[in-house]
DNA sequence: CCACTTCCTTCGGTGACCTTAGGAAGCCCT
DNA sequence: AGGGCTTCCTAAGGTCACCGAAGGAAGTGG
């Protein structure tokens, strides 16, 4: 039941090996255009090694030979590249009222987009959605079929990534839904079913500000607010898969009663609908029209929301000492109002000698993006090596299928 | 500087596949006797393989062959085991007035001890202390030298692991005191350096209740309040190996100052000092033992340091879901007194869905066993596989030496 | 004492790695 | 234009850890 036991590492294999290097190749030639003799400089890799992987990629075509380089005398490099078109994939970023879908290249660049309104909430209907969409993005304009890895798909709630089981939504009611399995068996695809911050975290990770940082701390808020995690260089979920209920941490003795039953959750006092019931405005962006234009109670409020905010995300530096702290979601939108006060307790909450390589970006990202992050989350599958023992049927672009 | 890029996993060659596999042989036999084909079962590698490997360990030293077991019709497997004399480590914890020592076999079992006491903290003062005990534990009573594998030493502060580095010591006016080196200068061994709650968690992880859990948080609670983590599987430390400053999380808004410099840190409520300074008296004991014998005061003090942190482990577990948390350190000798408040916090604090596999712990320790923790750490270093592709020249028991 | 079971070893094959050598393709200088 | 030099890549051969299959070793039970 999620977490358990520890099987450290998988059996170590020939075929584990060169998963881990063309894993290691695949990663360097993410970054932009590497020649074999380079990649193996990079990689630590001998030159043959390399060329072998590379002849085995080329074959499958994940990449190809783009140009040649310039050499200072000497014969000039043949530069590979990913073959960014040489298959696709879809993220899905399920909301209460629409499915939200791209489907993007294996560089993560958004290539065409869809959408479907749902209501209800039921998890029949969802589905439905969301293979509406996979089959309408599955093919080109021309009607020819696309080539798709597979479907990642990210929703607020508690998630058991593992086995893609919803244990309990935010936004609906459902318990212990196993939406992964219920859509593989759908669309035929394989399928990647994890929180909605962490398809962000996923993005930030492979193409955003995280990139190549190994600790790093994504801190959603909006409606809710949310946390996603890097710890060691890879997503962490927590044990059952609830870990980042940064919005339920409690931070006001005896404060408000929350939706979830607690009271002084952090999302009472600076959730959007808290904003507004202590704003006594109908929408966010009025009040904070309001606080810009001189309403300084309403202005008032946006400093505590900033400063509670601060301590928080202070007291979780003090936790995970993370080297990068990203704020993302539409809450950033007011991020003028309520930065000055965050970044004071901010500073006053973090240990000494935490601060001083603490970075903190603020990333303002819209639902595609969220829908994006689900695709680069499945795209980290599939470039991954396999190092744990279960996940067996992970898709993945390293083990090689028939040669 | 410290965390820094990912440079996910190093290269695959013969000689990780051995590592890995040669650990995961090693993880068995530590969990008790096991026959070469009951290995091959457990670890999914063949039989041959598993005889190779058994062969290389026995060559070695760090196995044997134990006893024949028992089969109902057929040949009775021999049971392997590991050779726990075939090598000490020693684990030692620095304390402002001690330098306590033990050693232990390769099962972690203390087979001596040696304590040396300090005065001023000076750096010197403390190498010089270590070394003596060292040298001390290093042969046995008949004056034979014993094969010592390394040296694992836990004090508190933040402490940059890879390279061994205090950056911060918590009872000593020590900053980037390289103390991993300045010890494995002066006694020639491997030594290993982290604070002193990542030692109790690495004993809680190998020996202790934590054993086999892959997510487990440890709160030592005493003179301070103190943090270590397990999240998948491994000992986790943040980018700048400042993680776990649990006790300077801020609990109370513009509560009282602390040594650190903020104000309403977590220490500066159930710390020792600040419980004294409430009750009064001059002597926790003291204090507990009118809490038990009916006064009131001090009993509704203790109630609220129970709350106090219960609320914020529960807190911890919102962002981090764990499956286990430990309770240990002195503090816990006065856990009767405040564990039914502790318990009720938690439990209002803990997000809906992360309680029900929840489980907690009251682990008390003794100076001697954080000493043992020390070189459980070490141990932990010596049987894992190396990973990760810098730590070259990490002490190991997997990789070979010369065959 | 012979069938049967279980444990372990031996042997040969595969594949991924590496090192070394050498061919290919460019530059530069006379 | 052609020989030297540099750089990039491929080819060939060796090593080693894995595996599967076969078989020897050591028991039990009829």
């Amino acid at each position: 039941m999620g977490g358990g036991r520890v099987q450290p590492v998988r059996a170590g294999s020939k075929e584990l090996i060169r998963e881990i290097n063309a894993s290691l190749v695949l990663a360097e030639l993410r970054q932009g255009l590497v020649s074999r003799t380079e990649l193996a400089k990079r990689t630590g890799l001998s030159l043959p090694t390399v060329s072998e992987i590379v002849a085995d990629l080329l074959n499958t075509g994940v990449v190809e030979e783009r140009e040649v380089g310039s050499s200072g005398g000497g014969r000039r490099p043949v530069l590979l590249g990913l073959k960014a078109d040489a298959g696709y994939v879809i993220g899905i970023k399920v909301t209460e009222t629409r499915v939200i879908a791209v489907l993007t290249d294996l560089g993560a660049q958004i290539v065409e987009r869809a959408t479907e309104t749902v209501s209800g909430g039921d998890v029949g209907t969802v589905v439905r959605a969301v293979a509406k969409v996979v089959r309408r993005l599955g093919r080109s304009k021309q009607g020819k079929s696309r080539q798709v890895y597979g479907v990642g798909v990210g929703l607020a709630g508690v998630i058991d990534r593992a086995s893609g089981v919803v244990r309990h939504a935010t936004y609906a009611d459902w318990h212990d839904v196993d939406l992964a399995g219920l859509l593989a068996k759908r669309i035929g695809l394989p399928v990647v079913v994890d929180n909605d911050v962490n398809t962000l975290v996923a993005n930030e990770q492979w193409f955003g500000a995280g990139r190549g940082v190994s600790d790093v701390a994504v801190v959603s808020i909006g409606r809710g607010v949310g946390l996603g995690m890097v710890l060691d260089g890879r997503l962490y979920r927590g044990a059952g898969g609830g870990a980042g209920e940064f919005g339920h941490t409690k931070v006001v003795a005896d404060g408000p009663l929350c939706a979830c039953g607690g009271r002084g959750c952090l999302e009472t006092v600076i959730g959007e609908p808290a904003i507004l019931k202590r704003t006594k405005t109908q929408d966010i962006e009025q009040a904070a029209d309001r606080a810009r234009n001189g309403d300084r109670e309403i202005a008032e409020v946006f400093d505590e929301v900033g400063r509670v905010l601060g301590t928080a995300v202070g007291n979780l530096v003090n936790l995970l000492n993370p080297k990068l702290i990203v704020l993302a979601g539409e809450g950033t939108r007011e991020s003028d109002l309520f930065l000055p006060g965050f970044d004071d307790a901010l500073r006053n909450a973090v240990f000494d000698g935490l601060q001083r390589d603490l970075e903190i970006v603020v990333d303002d990202w819209d639902d595609e993006a969220w829908a994006q992050g689900a695709a680069g989350l499945f795209l980290a599958e599939l470039f991954q090596p396999n190092l744990r023992p279960d996940e067996a049927d992970r898709p993945s672009l390293t083990a090689r299928s028939a040669s």
